[in-house]
DNA sequence: TGGCCAATCTCTAGTCACTATAGAAAATGA
DNA sequence: TCATTTTCTATAGTGACTAGAGATTGGCCA
């Protein structure tokens, strides 16, 4: 059996961080020593692992939910969790898209002041007046 | 002289949001009727557009503040408000270069899956193993 | 077995940039 | 005058943690 502090290491998942998932719901409540510790086996550290990539890969707590919950059903179709990675993906892509936008204005902002005076600083313009921008954002 | 309404519409910030910058320094004490309502002029209605079109570009709050601050000081050198533009820029490009590391592994992770039982989902498993994918991210 | 210190416990509050709500007061229009 | 709309303040909630206080517990050495 391992401490949070065992489990915290071998996945590089942080103590408090672990404890919010079980107060999230996403593990269930652990198992306890005597002395009321918190003790795992392998089935939660596996879980916290998904957890983990799950959130790395920019997944919600809720969306995370939904899979495990998903996960306790292995005969069900697996319809709904291809459909929370494709809506993960797309939500990916249009924040891909957004920021490309942003970097464009940005680039232009960041790069064609003449550096002299806050009065004369394209910056400080450029930020007041968005009709200076190339394209909305 | 403009109530809060009236800004709000003109300048596309929500009523909250302006009370919330007054707050957080961003916009100075608003002059107040009789009745202790806020009321603005042209000079509260650029400080705004700036703040709002500073913050669609994704600048931190506190950015923006050292902005107004700068503004403040019209004869003093540009660097910081250069610097400051520059960092975001900076900042927008490591967040496209991570969201782009995590469409891959979405883009993936998404289209593989042959679509049967939860138990054979290939979502579930490529959230599950981390070695399935094809690079860090 | 005692003592010590690191690890863990719970609970609360803080982060960021808002957003939502409640209940009271002011302004507006018919 | 009265009803409706707008505004006021203050507080709490969002998401996903992170940080701290103060109290217990665990493991190790003598
Ligand atoms: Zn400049
Ligand atoms: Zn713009
Ligand atoms: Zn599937
Ligand atoms: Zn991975």
């Amino acid at each position: 059996m391992l401490t949070i502090g065992d489990l915290s290491r071998k996945t590089g998942v942080k103590i408090p961080t672990i404890r919010y998932y079980e107060q999230m719901g996403l593990l269930d409540a652990a198992e306890r020593s005597e002395g009321n510790q918190r003790r795992y086996a392998a089935p939660e550290r596996e879980r916290l692992s998904f957890i983990k990539h799950a959130r790395e890969l920019g997944l919600t707590i809720e969306a995370i939910r939904e899979l495990i919950d998903l996960s306790a059903h292995p005969e069900r179709p697996c319809e709904e969790a291809d459909r929370i990675a494709a809506e993960q993906l797309t939500a990916v892509r249009e924040k891909i898209e957004k920021l490309r936008r942003l970097e464009k204005e940005l680039k232009r902002i960041a790069t064609r002041c003449a550096g002299d005076q806050i009065k004369d600083c394209y910056v400080i313009r450029a930020l007041a007046h968005h009709e200076m921008c190339e394209s909305d954002h």
